[in-house]
DNA sequence: AATGAATGAGCATTCATTCAT
DNA sequence: AATGAATGAATGCTCATTCAT
């Protein structure tokens, strides 16, 4: 028994391992630009080795996915269920919780979002894709509901929730993206936090009704 | 006389052909996901022809984003330079002017978003590289300028002004790629308009000093 | 008449035109390395234009080696039949026929040397392998018959005279390729003139009976 | 351990392999005229099995040449620090040593002497391209070497030994290349072997002082 | 006669993936 | 479970050659 539950945590383990390499080098070179032997190496393990884990390329990198968007969905949910907070304190706990996820594993975000918002192949399982596609409305629908409330009890401008969800969400991908690209440009400034706290700002004012 | 004009227009049309179908491509599959043939097919050329019109992929993929980035840096420093508005009108000037870009040529302005954004090779000669990083330097600059004055004049909250541009350029950015990759998903979709316009309404509430 | 007359004159300059600017592409670059475009750039003209002199690179590059090759047989055979000098001085009248040949278009006999001694794809018209053929028997035969009279008249060893003509050749066409070699590794140095008067020196000292 | 041995054989075995194939293939078709694909095929593997092996193209050519620049280098310097031959005797040892080298292998050594005359490619890492230079360096000078003895003990004519080397190396060249060739038009005929000895009896005959 | 434009055929090289061991 | 070895399938790019003008 004891031998069975060490092999599972081995196995669990070699399985972690690989996704860390994986995020570093599909985070370094982008999805087309890493190949299998990269991330092989990285892990300090065989390309073979990788599909004992991984059905193919493309499932590794949706896993990574997928565990960036549990986490996402979580830490949004969390602050939606979240008593006791006013429509304002829950766009400012979302956009905390946004950062969060965002600081304790940058590239990885930036993979999710660059993923998304690519027209790669995805020659993915039907499983896979669902889930991701669920993930993501989940998450979205999680957003929404944090404006909705506000929304309904009037405090709110009165559209619908799902567009200013669409505007967070497209906004923390879009200044994401954005300041990593311009840190390419120039490596020493990374804005992130403070221009997404002056956006959020922004939002929360412009978004009461008067 | 006649004849070097309409050989001429003839060569200038091929290349126009080959950026359609370069466009069409890319957008569709990305920039790694799109082969040459695949392009060549499109513009019912053979790949070799494709050659004597581009030095290379990395070469025609950059020249549909210079093209963009040209019209789009025209644009929005027609609008910083338009007399007359006052601050919160140029921000609507500054919406209509993105949005017209993109209802111009969405396919391309996604290839451009996403060319920002991602890691690809950029195996660009030096002065094309130069060329879009300077493109995309101007234009942020004449979006800042546009929210400089409503600063200076003490109507904006008081804040850097590229923070502000980053902001307006993250926002459009994230909104154009994720109602892209929502159209994936329902095709019947298609809210970018009615989302970016929120948005700036929502900035331009929120912006204001109270 | 005189038009006619004029235009042969012409066309046999453009001829003349590409084959100059053959020999040096070829030299420079060995066949398989130079492109027909080098060729045409090099002689100021389309690449098509070539092809309504020559009826492809093969036949192109055969016929630089025909124009040396009957240089090189003439002078040969002008040294075979002049009479009133004895055996030893005409082999010093070949080795001076052989390097006049040389010194007047060193590039040129580099590539017939190439040429005769690669197995490159020679997709040559009949008649063009032929005369090719045709010619390097000629010259080797004069060669011989150099030999022969020193041999019937008991002044030269006793062997085939055949056998001295391909150790002068493969000497000749050896030192010329080799001292090339060299000169690319160090270009100060063109030692074949001294190195071939040794050579035939030698020979001259080595062939005689006793 | 076994196991492991045999992994190693087999290994080296396959090197071989694909080494002889190209041997062959380049022999008959020169380098450029050669395809990987050839070489492959010729070697029953698929292409993408040579770079296992080896980086590319010109790699694999540069290790044929190698190959017999060793070998060959190492018999010229045998015979040179071979004592109790006087310098006629070491030059009939030389003489042996080359045509040895050829009848062990005469595809590659046909291979090495076009590689060192023709202005191909070569884009050979700075290392490859290093030792072969240093290579043809080493038995040029060896050659010398077996010179220098006879005309320091006044036996031979008094010159510099780099000049008998010189011929001695671009006779050998010249022989094999042009008999090569010749045996293309008449297959039948092999007269290496005794044009060579032939050429060295003159030589040896020529180059005594009285 | 000359050529601009087009292309078919090829080619070296890469890489995700498989499989015997 | 792990991997060394092998490869099928691409892919970007080149070039000799053709042909309408």
């Amino acid at each position: 028994m004891g031998i069975e539950e060490r092999k599972e945590r081995e196995k669990e383990q070699r399985r972690q391992q690989i996704i860390d390499a994986a995020e570093k080098v599909f985070a370094a070179k982008g999805f087309s630009g890493a190949t299998v032997e990269n991330i092989a190496e990285e892990a300090e393990l065989s390309p073979a080795t990788l599909y004992l884990y991984f059905k193919n390329k493309d499932a590794l990198y949706a896993s990574l996915n997928l565990k960036i968007l549990k986490v996402l969905t979580e830490k949004i949910e969390n602050v939606y269920h979240q008593n006791g907070l006013n429509p304002e304190e829950k766009i400012k706990a979302l956009e905390k919780a946004l950062y969060e996820v965002y600081e304790q594993d940058p590239l990885n975000v930036i993979n999710v979002l660059r993923f998304q918002s690519s027209e790669e192949p995805k020659n993915l399982s039907p499983e896979l894709a669902t889930q991701i596609k669920d993930g993501a409305r989940k998450y979205l629908r999680a957003i929404a509901g944090i404006f909705e409330d506000g929304v309904r009890e009037g405090s709110f401008l009165d559209r619908h929730p799902v567009a200013f969800a669409d505007i967070v969400w497209g906004l923390f991908a879009g200044l994401v993206l954005w300041e990593h690209t311009k840190k390419g440009f120039d490596p020493s400034k990374d804005f992130l936090r403070p221009t997404l706290g002056l956006a959020i700002e922004i939002i929360n004012r412009g978004i009461k009704k008067n």
